[in-house]
DNA sequence: TATACTGTGTATAAGGATATACACACAGAA
DNA sequence: TTCTGTGTGTATATCCTTATACACAGTATA
């Protein structure tokens, strides 16, 4: 293969009803947006990240292209695609509006579901526990 | 018009990814999972509904239909759809379930954009006095 | 050039949202 | 009772979005 093996921590879920491409496209804008994807990063071709996310490389396409039409990626045929710069600026304010957005969904959710303040209190600790303890696995478990 | 107008307090948002059926089940579910509406409940019917949501008529009459192949409706034609009884037991364990999952999808988000511990419980904090302001508001306007 | 990679465009199938026309139920008037 | 109107849910056809497969075109390198 290719230059073989750049990872991508992305996965989709299925069984979410959201589209597959809006749930790569969230989440590798996030890898972006946050740093962790630096300005020049040559990303995997759309067959090679399809073949890791078991979808199409189309589905992969759209996302590499909507991305570049955020400005977020620039594409060149036959070559790759690679992470643009982004402003600096831009990006804190883009980072914390998601995560806000995120949260205020979850407490929607409990308020619907006439959690009490308690509960959600006790709910979101264990979560973060637990999905604080994935993430670090998964950083372990790259290759 | 018919019965009446049983305000149903659900709300749609065009610009969430997720198929529009889906939004309205999740909510009509958890209306019903959490007791607020009570067993024999009459439903408005489905044009009325799809009235209130900006939305189709068809659109609603799927989210009936799914619910009541889960059991959680009844439907006569001609007459209506109304709230089945439900386990009280499987009850409360779907509840927290939702719950649960809707704050392990935030931390998610939070924790792939690098927020630190100390910023997700300011955010939690935040989007809770938010959002419980908010619903408690729409009380007060219900008619 | 030959070859093996890269992205790109076209065609097809499945799912979601809608409008429109249809069938059933019940209440009230003749 | 019989009729008729207005409510109810139901079925069909159409358009747009999503996801895919397959053939095409540009690029790098031996």
């Amino acid at each position: 293969m290719g230059r073989g093996g750049l990872w991508i921590p992305v996965h989709i879920d299925e069984n979410r009803p959201e589209p597959l491409y809006h749930q790569v496209e969230v989440q590798l804008r996030g890898l972006i947006l946050s740093g962790q994807l630096a300005e020049g990063t040559l990303l995997p071709s759309i067959r090679e990240f399809a073949a890791d996310l078991r979808c199409s490389a189309i589905t992969v396409r759209r996302v590499y292209q909507d991305l570049e039409n955020e400005g977020l990626l620039r594409t060149r045929q036959g070559t790759g695609t690679f992470v643009a710069g982004i402003d600096q600026s831009a990006r804190d304010e883009f980072r914390l509006g998601r995560v806000v957005e995120a949260f205020e969904r979850a407490v929607e959710t409990g308020l619907q579901l006439q959690c009490s303040r308690e509960e959600m209190e006790r709910i979101w600790r264990e979560a973060y526990a637990r999905k604080k303890a994935e993430a670090d696995g998964d950083k372990g478990e790259q290759r």
